[in-house]
RNA sequence: GGGCGCUUAGCUCAGUUGGCUAGAGCAUCUCGUUUACACCGAGAGGGUCAGGGGUUCGAGUCCCUUAGCGCCCA
């Protein structure tokens, strides 16, 4: 063996480059093709969003999958450890708006020729959707490159030969041949059904990207009217839905209102007759007790509307605005001016409208009572959501089918949660689906739904003949590609063909992570090599979304489910324990941390936040963790000075505990990981680690040294290299630079490619480990003496009297030596035998100068 | 309103299936420039385990309850 290459001076500094250059170069991430599913470990990695803010939460969670990754690579698991990037939907046509000033124009043409201004202007430039989706894909792959960079930086060991992106080629085209398949399966269906719709975007929205505000509104009180000529009061903040109006409801158990059930009574200036109606859901405290059923003010509208089976009666327009036409069911003569006079009016200016009119025909009595309450906002928005009547692109997930809810509930089950009561938030969210999953979105940067419908001879789409494409063709662009036996010419014309103008939800392709990642239809040798993958990390508040949605996908497809394990990672908080975030100003940008406390001292931070738990955001952490790398450094330096020795030199009965005690180590640290806990894993190695510099290397210097024979030094040297190999592998998943470093000081290769330590392999230099406390504690007890008469630890001792149990006695003696050796102690030790702690008790020897 | 989680030293957190005197790091105080390490080492002080009740020989741990905090859902 040749001498190790000891730096005289270790340091940390500039490691991270170093070394990610040296993995990229060696190729030590990448994938082993050749390696079939059983010795493979595959990780489905969380795409991040590429809005092009990299928030410290990326780094903590991120980490965490890496430690696992590189745990399992060191077990002789090909890790399949694919990159991708969130680059589809919403936040990046924002992004690009906000970033070069530009918004999107269908109706114009593309323009080959056009450039952004370098600063954005105050004005919006409007530009075709061909030159948009251009800036987007341009913005997106800048924003790869400054995330990529961060992740080497980290050392995240992903294989950077597998990246995707959500809105690639690849993508695309798995995106539509998944959904086209659910489509002839019959889980995806097209229905025209209420739907939360976001006027200014003029786009539906899913319940994920739904925020309430509050906001100022106004309770009017207003009389509809009985059989009997008496009136029923109720309280609307929303006047200007009463022609929208189907029934009145009220509590079942509400007593002022139990002789109306079973009844009707009319709408005010409209007319029309309703029912009165009993539900749960209406709350006898709010208002009058008794409310409005519209087609649809809110979402409870919907609930009411579906539970009771009620008509359906809209006026709000996709603009936001009345629906010019007056609609059948307003009858009367009165019904139909006060209808025209709203017509075509913002929700706003129609309820003003509204109110002026009801005023002067008295059934808007006493005051409009201003109230503030909470209002459904698209979160990008900022005009309250409408619900409208739209045909939207659906896929079952159980939401109005018990038989496949109970089983994609019962999926859950088959997965591995860490930890474990995870799993109730899935089982709860899915337990209590009330619809369909909406995918189609009304958007123009994300993958398009690829159907094209037929037209009648009127030019008008006949919905249930629906084209679609030849799977060879995919991705297709219905907008911009024909269907086949249609020529582009015949696009828009009676009895000719149009495309489905949506695109999907971003979910709808991010639900297929898996199947991108791992080559689903496009690279079978893969496939069957990486699915079903081993592990999902993602964090909490996604699971009702991107890892059920996942679950939904995988089921219909592959009837299992995707990933063994799911590994829910928990929140950054700042120090206030709020939830860090961007609009807070409290968010710290993570390549200023890695300058500042080192890629291993970041991770160190990262990886004390134990599996689902909320972390606070502590820079003291990362201190920590870069001290303990320091001491690595240290520590290695000082082991490999003393040389080597071969593991048969492994005599002395210290040694041989320390060894012992690291089995039981490597065992909790291995079952640590084996339950995907690094935390504990990283604490087990830790706190050994201490107490193995403090003691154990103090204990055996002089043995090392020489200084009690060749024998006597061979030993400690043999077991410290062995314990240091350990150890450094013990941290290598945690801080893979500090230990890539001293590992290449004397050993080729990587550490991270190397094998993890067998504890039954330390145990069979037959120690005991029992050796270990009792000796520490005599070593502690003499600091102690020296430390309270206030000398230095290199004074001497004299009259050195050990007592304790006759067995904790046994075991001392069995460290003797290096005790003495370790403490200065003349003379050796004296024994009694006592009940109770191990006492140390000896005096300060004579100065001798 | 429903669900889940949390509350242990000044701070950040461990504490397995109940089991000696409840631990660690940071911070604080005292000491020590010992040739692996001053990005250091040694030692010390510091806790009514959120409150109350119960089960048990024994509860930080299990059960009930109250309060506070956080998240998700309605």
């Amino acid at each position: 063996m040749t001498a190790p290459r000891v730096p005289e001076k270790p340091t940390l500094d500039g490691l991270e480059n170093s070394w990610a250059d040296k993995w990229e170069s060696a190729g030590t991430y990448t994938f082993d093709r050749t390696a079939e599913r059983p010795d493979v470990f595959s990780v489905d990695t969380p795409p991040p969003t590429v809005s092009g803010s990299l928030h410290v939460g990326h780094v903590f969670s991120y980490t965490h999958t890496d430690c696992i990754a590189r745990y399992q690579r060191m077990q002789g698991k090909k890790v399949f450890y694919p990159m991708g990037w969130d680059d589809n939907g919403l936040p990046t046509e924002r992004r690009v708006q906000n970033y070069y000033g530009v918004r999107c124009d269908p109706s114009l043409p593309y323009d080959p020729n056009f450039e952004p201004p370098a600063e954005p202007g105050k004005n919006a430039i409007a530009i075709s959707r061909r030159n948009f989706v251009e800036l987007c894909v341009r913005l997106t792959l800048e924003d790869e490159q400054v995330f990529e960079n961060l992740w080497r930086r980290l050392g995240i060991s992903v294989d950077w030969k597998m990246t995707y992106q959500t809105i690639g080629k690849d993508s695309q085209a798995i995106s539509q041949r998944a959904f086209l398949r659910n489509l002839q399966r019959g889980e995806a269906y097209q229905n025209e059904a209420p739907t939360l719709w976001d006027v200014t975007f003029r786009t539906a929205v899913a319940q994920a990207e739904l925020e309430d505000r509050e906001r100022p509104g106004a309770y009017h009180r207003i009389g509809f009217n009985r059989p009997d000529g008496e009136k029923v009061f109720i309280e609307t903040t929303r006047p200007e839905l009463i022609p929208a109006c189907v029934a009145l409801v009220a509590h079942p158990d509400d007593d002022r209102y139990k002789p109306l059930f079973g009844t009707t009574v009319r709408t005010p200036l409209f007319d029309v007759e309703v029912p009165v109606v009993a539900h749960t859901l209406a709350d006898p405290e709010k208002g009058s007790g008794i409310a409005m059923i519209c087609t649809f003010g809110d979402t409870t509208d919907v609930t009411w509307w579906r539970e009771l089976q009620l008509d359906t009666r809209p006026i709000m327009g996709w603009d936001g605005r009345i629906i010019s036409e007056t609609p059948e069911w307003i009858t009367s003569e009165l019904g139909k001016d006060v209808y025209a006079a709203l017509a075509g009016l913002t929700a706003h200016s129609a309820k003003e409208k509204i109110a002026e009119l009801l005023t002067e025909h008295g059934d808007l009595v006493g005051e409009i009572r201003p109230i503030t309450h909470p209002v459904k906002f698209f979160e990008k928005g900022d005009k309250p959501l409408e619900i409208v009547t739209t045909r939207q692109w659906y896929i079952r997930n159980g939401g109005r089918d018990e038989k496949l809810r109970d089983e994609l509930v019962a999926r859950g089950s088959e997965i591995t949660w860490h930890p474990a009561h995870m799993k109730v938030r899935y089982e709860n969210w899915v337990g209590g689906l009330n619809g369909d999953w909406l995918i189609s979105r009304q958007r123009f940067f994300g993958v398009p739904i690829p159907v094209w419908y037929a037209l009648d001879g009127e030019g008008n789409p006949i919905w249930d003949q629906i084209l679609t494409p030849d799977d060879a063709e995919l991705p297709i662009d219905p907008s911009s590609q024909c269907p086949a036996g249609y020529s582009e010419d015949q696009r828009g014309k009676p009895n000719g063909f149009m495309g489905d103008p949506d695109v999907m939800d971003t979910w709808a392709t991010s639900s297929l992570t898996p199947q991108i990642a791992g080559g689903w239809t496009t690279d079978d040798d893969l496939w069957k090599r990486v699915f079903p993958f081993d592990v999902r990390p993602q964090a909490h508040e996604i699971i009702r979304t991107w890892l059920f949605s996942t679950v939904v996908r995988a089921h219909f497809e592959e009837g299992v489910v995707p990933w063994k394990h799911a590994s829910i990672s928990g929140w950054i908080l700042d120090p206030d324990r709020k939830k860090m975030s961007k609009s807070k100003g409290n968010v710290v940008t993570p390549i200023d941390l890695l300058d500042e406390h080192g890629s291993d001292g970041v991770r160190y931070w990262a990886a004390s936040g134990r599996p689902g738990t909320d972390t606070a955001f502590d820079v003291g952490q990362m201190k920590i963790g870069r001290r303990l790398a320091m001491k690595i450094l240290n520590a290695s330096k000082f082991t490999l000075m003393q040389g080597s020795a071969p593991a048969s030199a492994v005599t002395e009965d210290i040694d041989k505990a320390l060894l012992a005690a690291l089995a039981d180590v490597v065992a909790e640290a291995t079952k640590a990981f084996e339950a995907f806990n690094y935390t504990q894993a990283l604490e087990s190695a830790e706190q050994f680690f201490w107490a193995f510099c403090d003691d154990h290397l103090e204990l055996v210097k002089d043995r090392a040294y020489g200084l009690q024979g060749d024998d006597a030094a061979a030993s400690a040297r043999a077991a410290l290299n062995i314990a240091l190999e350990t150890l450094l592998k013990l941290f290598a998943p945690f801080l893979p630079f500090v230990t890539e470093e001293v590992w290449s000081w004397n050993n080729e290769g990587s550490i991270h490619t190397s094998a993890w330590p067998q504890a039954d392999s330390l145990r069979a230099f037959g120690g005991n480990a029992d050796v270990v406390a009792p000796a520490a504690e005599v070593l502690s007890q003499l600091r102690k003496v020296k430390s309270e008469a206030k000398v230095s630890m290199k004074a001497g001792l004299q009259n050195a009297v050990i007592s304790g149990p006759a067995e904790a006695l046994e075991l001392i003696k069995l460290a003797e030596a290096d005790l003495a050796a370790a403490g200065r102690v003349e003379g050796g030790f004296n024994y009694t035998v006592a009940e109770g702690n191990i006492e140390v008790t000896a005096d300060l020897a004579p100065v001798t100068e």
